[in-house]
Formats: structure tokens, C-alpha cells, sequence
DNA sequence: TGTACATCAGTGAACGCGCGTTCACTGATGTAC
DNA sequence: TGTACATCAGTGAACGCGCGTTCACTGATGTAC
């Protein structure tokens, strides 16, 4: 047998995949736990209830999500000192990671959640808004870092166009799972890039 | 008793609303049935299974969605024989909508449908893709006639552009869900009126 | 106008199945003395 | 080094409940002659 690693992590792969595939209340513990090869029992040592998977499941997600923004943007900033150069290629990275990910990125765990709202408690639909504000707050730091070197064309709510991140991310994979596609998510991105773009561009002559 | 409208868009009724609070699988037969007052087997006299319950919500949605955009353009073009300018006031209008909807936008099932995949038929799946490409269609060719009057200011992907539409307030609608925010949807409807206006906006000077 | 039959729009009891959860138990490993 | 006990990481049978679906039946309305 091969060496597997510790069971709990295992149980949330299982569970990630099979909840992104056909959402949260119709993936069952029984399929869960012969998936991992374990007993319904053994789930139960590792999870109180689904609720608890549920939590665990998305406060996982998050923090991958997270060092995969800080890992892209520190790279960037490896790259170029000027804040707008830097959220482009960080963009621009994003963008490839997201088109690279062979059978399209798993998709966002934040909105199948959002869409099976009542079924959870209320500690994971904070957890959920909590992540929502904390990407907020950072591309809106990122953003008016900019605007202090580029002024914007056109007057924009600065928490909106944080926000504008995560949004044209989760509808990209909304569009990317409901066409079959493998590179909406990519493009749209790609597409808000060019918007900064302009948005930050300094005036021609 | 007061006049009931016919028990078929009655139980369509219930059943959207019971899924885009908690998704399908967790919305049952028995709580419809409840709610629009009549046996279970009243239900399955209309629909002959589940699914066919799916299939008739998607399309009475899609239905409704393309009529509200014919409208919403129709009245935009009335106000301006401008393409770029019809645009901006139909976007307008679309997000003073977003904004006006009590409790929100009912939150769109496109987005539902395409987080619990596995769960539906080939029928199903088909109609969810089949109207986004109608949307992309649609702005698509929106975008191309403005482009003919205003000419871009970075080239961008004409499908994408399209798609952006759907992406953005399908975004939108996840931030505004899982926030419990009322305005993100239309908030991010009118950023993406202000890339619009910087992309196609003719150079000064 | 009356009668026979068909269709429509359901009723409500019954079905079997699969689900989340509990619980008594177990074998391997760790720790104290 | 040996023994006793505790903890860890499960096993696997059993539970009751609620679900989607079926089906024989029903009363109201429509149609043909």
C-alpha cells in the first residue's frame, strides 16, 4: 500500500473534489470515507458533523487561496518596483495559473457555498464573508497604491474595484463550468487587467 | 380563498425560491408541495421527475432574463441612437434594477445550476450553456457595432467582452450573496460601465 | 336536453432506499513507575 | 526491562428518519351523439 498521508487531509481532498463536482448536500459521508478507505466511523472521529467538514473544507480553501496571492504578488514585486507594473504581472500570473490547471481550476468553494447558504451554520457563512473582505482589503491597499503614483481616468469606489477581483474571478469560473471551457476564468482576468490598464494609464499628451 | 394563479407556475415559483436559498438537492418535493398547497402527488402529475422540475425552472428563468434585457435595451435605445451611449444607459438601468430589488437580487440560478453539475440530466446542462453563448451573442454584438463608431483603445477579445457581461454579474451576485451586501451586484455592474466608457471613450487632445 | 365517455388536475397512502449519526468495541502506540 | 494504564485512530453494525417516486383512485369539466 502506498504510503498515505494523514487521514483527515485526506477525507478533505476527497470531500473538496466531490463537492465542487455535484455541491455540498449531495456529496454523502459514505462515499467520503470509501474514497479515503476508512469506516463511517473513522469520519466521525475526525468531523463532529458535515457542518464541521464544511468549515474545515473552506477554511483550507482560503488559506491556500491566500498564499497563492501572496506567493503571485511577492513574485511580482520581484519583478518591477512600480505598484501598477507589479498588480499587472500579478494578473498576468494569475491568469496563466489559472489556464495552466489541466481540468480547470477546481472551481471556487466560495460560491458553491454561497449558493447552498441555509444548509450551513453560521460560523462557515462567516468564514466565507470574512475571506470576501480580507481579498477586499487587499487589492483595495494594492489599488490605492497605485493611484497614488497614477491618478485614476475616471472615479472609482476603491472597495468595489477590490472587490472587482474576487467577482471577475468567481463569475470566470461560473462561465468556465457552465461552457465547458478551460479558459474563461483566464480571459476574464485578463480582461480586468486591461481595464487597470486604462484606468491607471497616464494621460497622452 | 384568494384566486390562485395555475399550480404549475406556482410550484416553479416556490421551487426557485427554495433552491437559490438552499440549491437543489436540499430544496424537496415535500416543502414545494406545502408551500403551493398541494399533495405530493399533485406534484409529480406536472413534472415527471426532479429534473424536469430543473429544466422548466432554467428555461422560465432564461425567458425571463432575455426579455428583461430586450426590454432594458429597448427603452436605452429610445433614449440614444448612439450604440456606445445605449450601452452605458442600458447598463444603468440593468444596475438601478440590481439595486431596487428588495431583498436583492433573487441571485441567478445559472450560477446554482453550474455549482451542483452532476446532479442534472444532459438537458439541463445544455440549456445553462446554451444561454450564456446567447448572451455572449447578444453583447457581442453590442460591442462590435460600438467598436465600428468608437475605436477600442486596447484590443480586446470580442467573445470575451460578451461573456464579461454574464461574468461580471454572476460575480456580482456570488459577492452580494455571500457578503449579505444588497448593492455588490450593481455596484459591479457600474464598473464595468466605467471600463466600457474608458475602452471605447475617444482620445482627447 | 340527456347520457356516455374522456380528459384534466389532482389526492393520499404506501414503497424502499440511502442518508447522517451513534455507539460499543478494538488494536496499536505512548507514557509512568 | 516489565507491567499497567491512557490515548489515538479507527471498525462496523444498527438506528430512525425523510426523501423521491408510484399508483389506484376521484371529482370536476369537456365533448359526441
Amino acid at each position: 500500500m502506498v504510503a498515505k498521508p494523514d487521514t483527515r487531509s485526506r477525507i478533505l481532498d476527497i470531500a473538496e473534489a466531490a463537492v465542487l463536482e455535484k455541491g455540498f448536500e449531495a456529496t454523502s459521508i459514505e462515499e467520503i470515507v470509501a474514497g479515503a478507505g476508512i469506516s463511517r466511523g473513522g469520519f466521525f472521529y475526525h468531523f463532529k458533523d458535515k457542518n464541521a467538514l464544511a468549515r474545515a473544507m473552506l477554511e483550507r480553501y482560503i488559506d491556500a487561496e491566500n498564499r497563492l496571492y501572496d506567493d503571485l504578488f511577492s513574485r511580482a514585486r520581484e519583478l518591477s518596483d512600480d505598484p501598477l507594473h507589479c498588480m499587472l504581472i500579478g494578473l498576468k500570473l494569475l491568469a496563466e495559473l489559472l489556464e495552466e490547471m489541466p481540468t480547470g481550476h477546481p472551481g471556487c468553494v466560495i460560491a458553491a457555498t454561497a449558493y447552498q447558504d441555509r444548509l450551513f451554520d453560521k460560523g462557515v457563512r462567516d468564514l466565507n464573508r470574512q475571506a470576501i473582505l480580507g481579498w477586499r482589503k487587499r487589492f483595495r491597499g494594492m489599488f490605492e497604491e497605485i493611484a497614488r503614483v497614477y491618478e485614476p481616468r475616471e472615479a472609482v469606489n476603491m472597495d468595489a474595484l477590490g472587490d472587482m477581483v474576487s467577482g471577475v474571478a468567481e463569475g470566470g469560473l461560473v462561465l468556465q463550468r457552465a461552457l465547458g471551457e478551460h479558459n474563461s476564468a483566464s480571459q476574464q482576468i485578463m480582461l480586468f487587467r486591461t481595464y487597470l490598464k486604462l484606468l491607471f494609464a497616464p494621460r497622452e499628451a
